[in-house]
DNA sequence: GTGAAAGCGCTAACAC
DNA sequence: GTGTTAGCGCTTTCAC
């Protein structure tokens, strides 16, 4: 193991102070330029590297950011996951990557492990109980994504506009009943998912039922699927596009053709949503945006709740409501 | 801000020395059970929690391993950080992620910035130079995924299994010339399933085109499947499952048909191989595996080249060579 | 502009 | 077992 260079050794070999070496790499102004390059040229030299956790130590300020997702197995999250790694880099950050496996219990410990460590939390879809959030985040900064609190900023979805859109879209090709195709109960964006659907569906003659709960997992389609047949709704609507996949993978197993005789439609625009079979319409967000909002909200340790608008991108999956004849 | 409970804290209102208090939480059986349980209640009651930071410098470890990708945009590499953090969490460690953006000088950025911040790096796919790579790892933990080095640790994957099995498959349906759909050339995977390919081909009467280079991208398909139209060919095996789907999807927009009308292999088995239309045949290898593989190498401090397994997973996108006359 | 010295919060000999 | 005392490598007053 090579002994490690350190200011020490780089002020010793300049013939200057610590202090000296120590400015010259957090803040060069304060050194004239003739000993600044001189240093500098001497570190070189030696292969002198900053030491972060030397330096993060007086500092109190690590420039390590941590990211917390349910599931990193779930291809919605990598959109999530990309975004906020990016925006952190570019702001100078390194981000840590924490799977808390869906469970509360784990979330905690991870918080409480990583606290000190990193500068900043971004909790995606935290599955924390709301009175449990402040207690445990406690004096931390932290914005809380997919999900809203009193206590938190955030950055979440707009399902409204999106469920809106899909509405309009499935009524205008006819159908009047519908679908709901539900997520894990504990989920904050599910249920935002199903209020917006039901307040969309206010506005025409047009039935929604809801099913599930389901795991959101492309294998949990299966079942899904089953069930809406038995309901015998013309469209459905996932809560997200893993289990509209899934959905269509057990429709076409079972013979029956997306969308003539019943159509689907996904949420979250995930990889692989435009060309699975047929191609999937869902409704899109930025979740990139999202995940880049998050390490702003955090890095500017604002109060803020960011609400990203959603869309619905049409594809094949939807069509027309089947007439009586060809309907099952 | 809540000013920061210390060790120090804890001892004052437990009444015993600073030590003591560290050693209940760093080495709890070298304390009495009464008094461990006594600072444990004080430090409870007073919200104390050990400082990461702080309990790295004195020790030199930092509990914290990194993961350097080229494109966490790409899904190859969703499976790796997946199995990558899996098992550092298993072993205590937080995993640190970054992307290097397919950039060697990036890579290194990265490398510098995070050295002594880390107990170890995982560089997958790495796009470092040969003579590069021991400097810029200069006396760290380091191992190589999807690349092997004479300088530093590996976990690769077994081309030439998965590669024999794909050619076997194919010739046994009986096509006789097909096309590899290259990818970048400074793709350490790319060259070992070229070569892999050209050795399987040797052992029958087939022949085979390197086609390319393609960006590794479902973009890229299609250009990529117009090359192998252009060529002639019955069957194609694409660098990855990304270039295998583009090409399938302007295939199909092209009105040929797979696999009545060409057989298209794919790599990586990614989300999404299995429900692209048709499903793809591909070269599987259990790239999480590879993760955790390299995540014990590296604890591990060892030396070693895990090879792990690749086979051929047939689904739907293969099939028999057609006959001269429904063929283009 | 540069040096000396006092920590940051914790660990690890070394005593007793 | 537990307390004392040096540091870990760096930043940051405070002098000069």
């Amino acid at each position: 193991m090579p002994k490690r260079i350190t200011i020490h050794d780089v002020a010793r070999e300049a013939g200057v102070a610590a202090s000296t070496v120590s400015r010259t790499f957090s803040s060069p102004d304060r050194i004239s330029a003739s000993t600044r390059e001189h240093v500098v040229t001497v570190a070189h030299r030696l292969g002198y590297r900053p030491n972060p956790v030397a330096r993060a130590l007086p500092r109190g300020k690590t420039l390590t950011l941590a990211l917390l997702v349910p599931d990193i197995t779930n291809p919605f999250f990598f959109g999530l996951i990309r975004g906020a790694e990016r925006q952190a880099a570019t702001a100078g950050y390194t981000l840590v990557l924490a799977d808390t496996g869906e469970s509360a219990t784990m979330e905690r410990t991870h918080i409480e492990r990583l606290t000190g460590g990193v500068d900043g939390f971004v909790l995606a879809s935290s599955r924390l109980p709301d009175d449990a959030l402040p207690t445990v985040i406690a004096g931390q900064r932290a914005v809380l994504v997919n999900r809203s609190s009193a206590d938190l900023p955030s950055v979440v979805i707009n399902e409204e506009q999106g469920m809106r859109q899909a509405v309009d879209h499935l009524v205008s090709l006819g159908h009047t009943s519908i679908a709901y195709l539900g997520g894990p109960t504990t989920s904050w964006s599910n249920r935002a998912k199903w209020r917006a659907l039901q307040n969309a569906s206010r506005r025409h003659r047009v039935s929604i039922r809801r099913l599930g709960p389901f795991s959101p997992t492309v294998a949990s389609g299966a079942p899904a699927a089953d069930a809406a047949l038995v309901a015998g709704v013309t469209a459905i609507i996932a809560f997200n596009d893993l289990l509209a996949i899934g959905a269509q993978l057990r429709l076409h197993s079972r013979g029956i053709a997306v969308p003539d005789q019943i159509s689907v439609v996904g949420c979250d625009d995930i990889f692989g949503a435009d060309f699975c079979q047929p191609p999937l319409t869902t409704l899109a967000a930025d979740i990139e945006q999202a995940g880049r909002s998050a390490i702003d909200l955090v890095l500017a340790n604002r109060a803020d709740n960011v609400v990203l608008p959603s869309h619905l991108r049409i594809r094949e999956s939807t069509g027309p409501v089947p007439t009586k004849k060809e309907s099952r």
